[in-house]
DNA sequence: TCAAAAGTGTTGACTTTACACCCATGA
DNA sequence: TCATGGGTGTAAAGTCAACACTTTTGA
């Protein structure tokens, strides 16, 4: 086999720009919230007649002079008015197909939010917060693109302080439980995550006491470091 | 905050192409041989007279006809003659600034080859297999791209049977345990690698053994999978 | 017979899991 | 006083890390 044509790596100035500058790219966010022992995901009704009545994820194209993070900064500033919130990339999704209306390569991010901000502001009636147990379906390929986060969000979960993004900023140990449990899809020991937690240092005790509950009070916790944290430091 | 502006999301066709069709997206592949106890890269020297002297990964623009993950396969194709081989996409980088003369969004993959397969053919004399650790700055932002890839490989190397397509078909528990501990920059424990990696299933005992070899010969095994995995299995 | 690497088991440290009872609060 | 969840420790099992001697081959 003789290939000795397409070598063109890092010459773009070389190539005409009509033929290879024809691909968009976008970014999509699973934007996640917790609320009554359920991970919900933010999404709203597409638009277009191929997925009618399908639920699509947030997203938008890249603009030229923006950064790929600060794009799916962007979306979920726009959506949520969050400006502050945990995001990660995920993985690319480019198949050719994916989009019925043109070639758009996308790509994925996750974000944790607290559903309950107080600058929580969602600005769209089409917005709506879907149990991600009942999305069975979605427009394009976004049910893969949340399964995807979904994947990646329970392996990261236990090694690294993410969820604290779901709570407010006092929490117990039962709602901090809740959350993983929800996450990993799977009940914990009560006494054994206690201790995991506590030992990873991830938490300071704040020394007050759940109020108005109908049993006895927790200790209220809230997580050692800034919740927020910029995908960007690692790359 | 109020931004009822830029909802765009999924509405490709009502947007202006002439705006939004002017970021090219290209792969950047890092290709990854092990001999000599050394893990090596495939590299070319840049041809950008910003990045004079500096060696960069080999990459492509993504045709507007062929999946992401295809694009990858087809660089590795040109640029080694290999046709089934272990890759996997790793991460998007998309700064702004990040390629000097436009702006190009790239997803990097690592591939792990045989460097003595008998099908390897390079067909560049510009190609050169630079070990990893020589390469302090490279092109582009393709020293991030490769310290990236090298973490990937880093973390998934325990759980995955992925080194296995960077020895040939028959190998020795020694050369096995070679590659991991160049992978991981650390000693391992023979008698304890050895207990972990039986444990795990991954090898076939062929019931052979070394020759040749100026001491006692090993026994040789061989991957029990075949050691070609499509990357979109998952996804 | 020497040099070089192959092959092999046990022990202690640590981690993980399983498990049950009393306590504080609001209704 | 009852219902609800809070809070706590221990023992057994499993995993991981450290460690040394004998064997087989080619030179």
């Amino acid at each position: 086999m003789n290939q000795s044509t397409n070598l063109k790596t890092a010459r773009i100035e070389k190539i005409s720009h009509l033929d290879y500058f024809n691909i968009a790219i976008s970014v999509d966010c699973v934007i996640l919230s917790y609320e009554d022992r359920r991970l919900r995901v933010l999404t709203m009704l597409s638009d277009l007649k191929e997925f009618a009545g399908l639920q699509s994820l947030l997203g938008d194209l890249v603009r030229p002079d923006e950064d790929l993070d600060s794009a799916s900064y962007r979306v979920l500033l726009e959506r949520t008015g969050l400006k502050d919130v945990y995001l990660r990339q995920v993985h690319t999704f480019g198949s050719v197909t994916r989009h019925p209306s043109g070639r758009v390569i996308s790509t994925a991010y996750y974000a944790l939010i607290n559903g309950r901000h107080e600058s929580l502001q969602l600005n769209d009636h089409a917005l709506q917060w879907t149990p991600v147990k009942n999305l069975k379906k979605m427009a394009f390929d976004h049910k893969a693109i949340l399964d995807t986060c979904l994947k990646t969000l329970r392996e990261q979960v236990m090694d690294h302080p993410v969820v604290f993004n779901l709570l407010p900023g006092k929490f117990s140990l039962r709602q901090l439980q809740d959350v993983y449990e929800t996450i990993l899809s799977q009940e914990l020991d009560r006494r054994n995550f206690r201790k995991k937690i506590v030992l990873k240092d991830w938490l300071t005790d704040l020394d007050e006491m759940e109020v108005d509950v109908p049993h006895r009070p927790g200790r209220l916790y809230a997580f050692r470091e800034p919740s927020i944290k910029p995908i960007s430091s690692v790359f």
